[in-house]
DNA sequence: ACCTGAACACCGTTCAAGT
DNA sequence: ACCTGAACACCGTTCAAGT
């Protein structure tokens, strides 16, 4: 009852339920072809012959979609909207794209490919290059730098499973220098998500913020502070928040919104670190 | 130009661009009542007389709009299905409520309450009870589970301030455990993010994927299997995943998916407390 | 004081039709 | 093969009107 199953969550798994038969005329996009980087030109090179009358393809749509995404934010973009940008009509985008959610997929992917494309692994011995320490941190410091520069990726995270091809390779380069800490698998698991997702909320909630403050056209020093003022904080807990406090005196004495939170940052980092090294010195001796 | 600037984020902020001259006749709700934690009932209990016609009222709508959401989700969620469910057109719930968007804040502050309410700070003193790891834990554990049972949550504490009465009592024990750790008060401000936007995001992931197993009927064992099985790996990459595989070589010997992920959680506080323990110990010795 | 109906300006998506 | 127009079933919100 009530349309069939469909369990694909993803543009990037195979299109299951209703498997074979098949619903209509514009499905099946990708289906196997998505292991190269250029997975999103697949219909496009398909019929490489004879230039499209409009010049759509996948890879234009998606371009156009994550621009579109930096300009004006993950509410105010619409299919109509996009459409009306490449100087189409919003229908003609169907035919690329299935939904609107795989292509906000398709433009999360892309994003990811901004990440430098780390050296993979089995190339100079494990004992020179950087240490994983700072590994870690330059990895840290770069989700953390996506988020705030493209402020619609944090919410698409939350929703999609994001297993394209470029962020795959970010997983991979997260995996590696989990590998070399010296933690036991099993800790590694734990590890990656207590820096990774501690990053990518930091990174959503300031990437939020600069967000908010262009919108309204003021610094964010000037948000901070006309939002603490607007603020009227309940009496009784006003003695628990200290850090508020101290945060005002120290933008009082010169510091920055942007001063103090790079410094939080690498504060939160280091303990991440520092707990890392804590439990290998904890765990039995391996190899 | 372009509508006048309105810098409002929050119910719980007074209202303000615009200042003085409101803009209509239903506005102006809880403009510096909102100190204690029965706000939402303000403009009911001003006209105490005489009971609604349809038994309307903010906390009545609150109450409605959260147990929608977790019946249903954010995405399906709709002032007109709310409406539905409460007997009444549409338009009647802004007599109590301004946007959608605040009300969907009254909703998130609603289930904050649902936090066990911990004793204010300057009870026993500060060497009996629990030790700070373990309330800690006790903390992080309890807003995993809030943020499992109620999906919703998650995205909207990424576009809202968050500063009802309730979630602020929770930001205060946060607060408050931090404190006693030894921590230096700049370093606390790190170790907190690190903490639970760590938590965050894992509870962020682990609702969502319960959720979707929901909504397709599935076990999370059988849909995990699903979707691997579906996902064709790059085959440069295959190797770099050790941990998917580990994972699902756990599963293949009698372990479940929610074993695994508690196995990781715990994990991850152990390594986050021994970071901080590891921080303290790092500092020059205060007090 | 509280509630409604009609209307406005939007959505994502389908479907039959055009070239 | 690619693109369109019209239509369906929705949105949030405003506004004048009812009781």
């Amino acid at each position: 009852m009530a349309k069939a199953a469909r369990t694909r969550i993803s543009v990037w798994l195979e299109n299951s339920g209703t498997a074979g038969t098949g619903t209509g005329s514009g499905t099946g996009a990708g289906s196997g072809t998505g292991t190269s980087t250029g997975a999103g030109a697949a219909r496009a090179t398909r019929t490489r012959r004879g230039e499209q009358p409009s010049g759509l393809d996948r890879d234009r749509i998606t371009e156009a979609t994550a621009k579109l995404l930096d300009a004006e934010g993950l509410a105010k973009f619409s299919m109509r909207r996009l459409a009306g940008e490449l100087g189409v009509t919003a229908m003609s985008l169907y035919w690329y794209v299935d939904t609107k959610d795989d292509l906000l997929e398709l433009a999360l992917d892309r994003v990811f490919g901004e990440f430098p494309d780390r050296a993979a692994a089995g190339g100079p011995g494990p004992d020179v290059g950087p240490s994983w320490q700072t590994e870690l941190r330059e990895l840290a410091a770069e989700y953390r730098a996506l988020l705030v520069r493209h402020p619609w990726v944090s919410p698409l995270l939350g929703n999609f499973l994001n297993v394209g091809p470029h962020a795959l390779r970010f997983a991979a380069a997260v995996q590696r220098v989990m590998a070399r800490t010296g933690l036991s698998p099993a800790a590694q698991r734990g590890a990656i998500p207590s820096v990774f997702q501690f990053v990518y909320g930091f990174g959503t909630v300031e990437g939020h913020f600069r967000q908010r403050c262009a919108e309204v056209g003021m610094e964010q020093d000037e948000y901070f502070r006309k939002a603490m003022a607007e603020f009227t904080m309940p009496p009784e807990m006003a003695e628990t928040f200290q850090h508020t406090e101290r945060v005002m005196e120290e933008m009082d004495s010169g510091e920055t919104v942007e001063q103090i939170r790079d410094r939080d940052f690498r504060t939160a980092l280091d303990l991440q670190i520092a707990g890392i090294e804590a439990l290998v010195a904890r765990e039995p001796d391996r190899g």
